[in-house]
RNA sequence: GGCCCCGUAGUUCAAUGGAUAGAACAGCGGUUUCCUAAACCGUUAAUACAGGUUCGAUUCCUGUCGGGGCUACCA
């Protein structure tokens, strides 16, 4: 097998990228002209015609000065006979190479592959890249956005893992700022010594109440100052309420010891709040930054391009860089009264991710708001001469709207993220219910069953979704458990599953080995093998484009194939012994790319369901 | 105003410049004495508009029209 990685001993290229490498060696030799691989087009060939896969031809004439059919059948002869144990012939329709793939080859795949755990994994040494996703604010509890990015920036560090390369997951915790301090200001004013246990409330929702406090108080405040004659800028900088906010900002960074002394207490209980969500979904972080201990760095950084003259100084005492030479404008990098702005901090933390780990990549999981931001970001970090700036990758995604327009935590518009894992989770008890399959669990079996069907519909439904494009979520219609999504694909698994349990194989080495197979593949078998083997690429290509929803999108059509298959066929009640060892591999092999690959993509499959 | 992203069946999503644009949901019609019907099979239905490049365009370029974002001494 050529496409063996033999002194890695895994299989981390799947035969279509193999193909690709052929054609390119076949214009190399038979045209004298070097090409690549990514040059070469090869596609499964199209159900209405024979053949497995099929190479377009068409941009191959420009090298062999031929018709595409007289190139097709040069390059098909190529194949032939170079790797026969592989190819078994070919047919040339119009440009299109169809290849057809030996039977031999599709068992022995099968018979070398079915269990090995390391299937689709890149096991070789690539570089290192940080990861940095999650990133909340300390003043308020987590919402729907915050999920799609916890998702998306998870699974692309998983991924980014499963094809080899070194990942260090990271959190930045936006500790402080302005808008901490508001939700400071509004308990220090309004709770009278309440707490999240007086309340019985979650942390992170109690200190969201007091942001929202601060706002109402701050709207009202405009809305009066207005009525006595102010224009509404004037109004909106005015408010008594957000200079005192002000006020305390400056007394943070003077590291007043009674401000830091609230400020502590209201971050931990925040932090007690996000743990538990955490815990839930899954998230898990190498190493956590907080903005307060990188802000200073930031500070540094800021004088010390001053001083190079990299940046400049206002008449008022801040201090900005100009990327007008850029195509871009001039940017704020320190406030007049010498407190620091959101990219301040940023500056010295790209410094700092480079001290503690010296990544050669490093992608930000952020929305698509801050594209301008991050494009700033690079180009600052560059000018001051930051290793590896050229490595900084803004992963950019789409928001989560509601019909009603943009989430909006001031304003209490937000749906929940512990809110709605609950609702997830009462969801799918009602359908496990409704749908009698409770019998044989225990308690503790079914609870962690709703969370996984529950989780696994939300996370689906927030992936599936290239993350560029924006989400509209429409409550409580747009999650489905049906059709397209995580519980049907978990379906499929524990069907699988099921299958091997009456049958009373646990692992796969109950399974006899299967020799030879004397009955030709049927459709069915054949297309599920070669789906199958092509997840490996699959891998590949979702961490290439930073992209879980190409797995995503792949494994549901695992899922699909293997239900079709399963509903044609009879699995472990075959008619012959041989077909029945056959399907039972494929079987096991589906169960094991599903597990996989869900895994991948931060959801758990059942045994039961 | 300037810059960026997105426009595909009724709805939600696919389609490295390649063969007749593919799924799911919803709709309509079927399948359960047989390994889980959260399933399977069939069926109706779409590239916003106008040009251009190409043997070939949903994909690339230009313009128009729609939706969103950024352009803050907010983060």
């Amino acid at each position: 097998m050529a496409y063996f990685c033999d002194k890695l001993k895994c299989y981390c290229m799947s035969l279509q990228t193999e193909i690709k490498h052929l054609v390119a060696q076949a214009v190399e030799e038979l045209y004298d002209r070097t090409i690549g691989e990514e040059d070469v087009t090869v596609n499964q060939t199209k159900p209405e015609f024979r053949g497995d896969y099929t190479v377009v031809v068409f941009q191959l004439t420009r090298y062999s000065k031929l018709s595409p059919e007289a190139t097709a059948r040069q390059i098909g002869e190529y194949l032939l006979e170079n790797d026969e144990d592989t190819f078994e012939r070919f047919e040339v329709i119009k440009g299109f190479l169809n290849l057809f793939i030996r039977e031999s080859y599709w068992l022995e795949f099968l018979q070398e592959y079915y269990d090995d755990s390391t299937f689709g994994r890149h096991m070789t040494s690539r570089e290192k890249v940080m990861v940095e996703y999650s990133s909340p604010n300390t003043n308020k509890p987590l919402h729907l956005g915050h999920l799609r990015n916890n998702f998306l920036g998870w699974s692309v560090a998983e991924i980014l893992k499963a094809s080899g390369y070194r990942v260090v997951k990271t959190c930045v915790v936006n500790d402080r700022g302005i808008h901490i301090c508001k939700s400071m200001l509004a308990w220090m004013k309004y709770a009278q010594g309440a707490t999240p246990e007086t309340e019985g409330m979650k942390g992170d929702h109690f200190v969201g109440k007091w942001y929202v406090k601060f706002n109402e108080v701050y709207a009202q405040q405009v809305k009066e100052l207005m009525a006595a004659g102010k224009t509404q800028e004037e109004a909106e900088e005015q408010a008594p309420i957000l200079q005192e906010a002000r006020e305390l900002l400056k007394r943070w960074e003077a590291r007043d010891p009674e401000v830091w002394e609230v400020w502590e207490m209201m971050n931990n209980w925040v932090y007690a709040g996000f743990e538990e969500t955490y815990r839930r979904i899954g998230s898990d972080f190498d190493k956590i930054y907080y903005e307060s201990e990188t802000y200073l760095l930031g500070k540094k950084l800021v004088e010390k391009g001053l001083r190079k003259k990299i940046f400049f100084k206002k008449p008022d005492g801040s201090i900005w860089v100009n990327l007008t030479a850029e195509g871009l404008d001039e940017k704020l990098l320190l406030r007049s009264d010498g407190t620091s702005v959101y990219i301040t901090q940023d500056l010295g933390l790209a410094q700092l991710k480079y001290d503690d780990f010296g990544a050669e990549r490093s992608i930000y999981v952020i929305g698509d708001e801050q594209n301008y931001h991050m494009q700033v970001l690079k180009l600052v970090c560059k000018k001051l001469g930051i290793p590896q700036a050229d490595g900084i990758y803004h992963l950019s995604y789409g928001m989560v709207d509601l019909p009603s327009g943009k989430m909006k935590s001031r304003e209490g518009t937000v749906v929940d993220a512990d809110d709605l894992l609950d609702e997830m989770k009462a969801t799918a008890e009602k359908y496990t219910r409704e749908l009698g399959k409770i019998e044989g669990f225990q308690e503790q079996e079914l609870d962690a069953l709703f969370e996984m069907i529950g989780q696994a519909a939300l996370k689906y439904y927030l992936l599936r979704v290239s993350p560029q494009k924006r989400i509209v979520f429409h409550p409580g219609e747009s999650i489905d458990f049906q059709g397209h999504t995580g519980p049907f694909i978990q379906y499929t698994y524990a069907r699988i599953r099921s299958v091997f349990r009456k049958a009373r194989i646990r692992t796969a080495a109950d399974l006899p080995f299967l020799n030879k197979c004397k009955e030709a593949l049927l459709d069915e078998e054949k297309s599920l093998i070669r789906l199958l083997e092509q997840y490996p690429d699959q891998i590949q290509q979702a961490a290439d484009e930073l992209d879980p929803s190409v797995l995503a999108h792949y494994l549901f059509e695992v899922a699909r194939m293997y239900n079709s298959f399963y509903a044609e066929l009879p699995v472990a009640k075959a008619d012959s012994e041989e077909k029945k060892i056959l399907r039972l591999m494929i079987s096991w092999l589906t169960a094991h790319v599903i597990q996989s690959g869900m895994h991948l993509l931060g959801m758990q499959v059942p045994e039961k369901m």
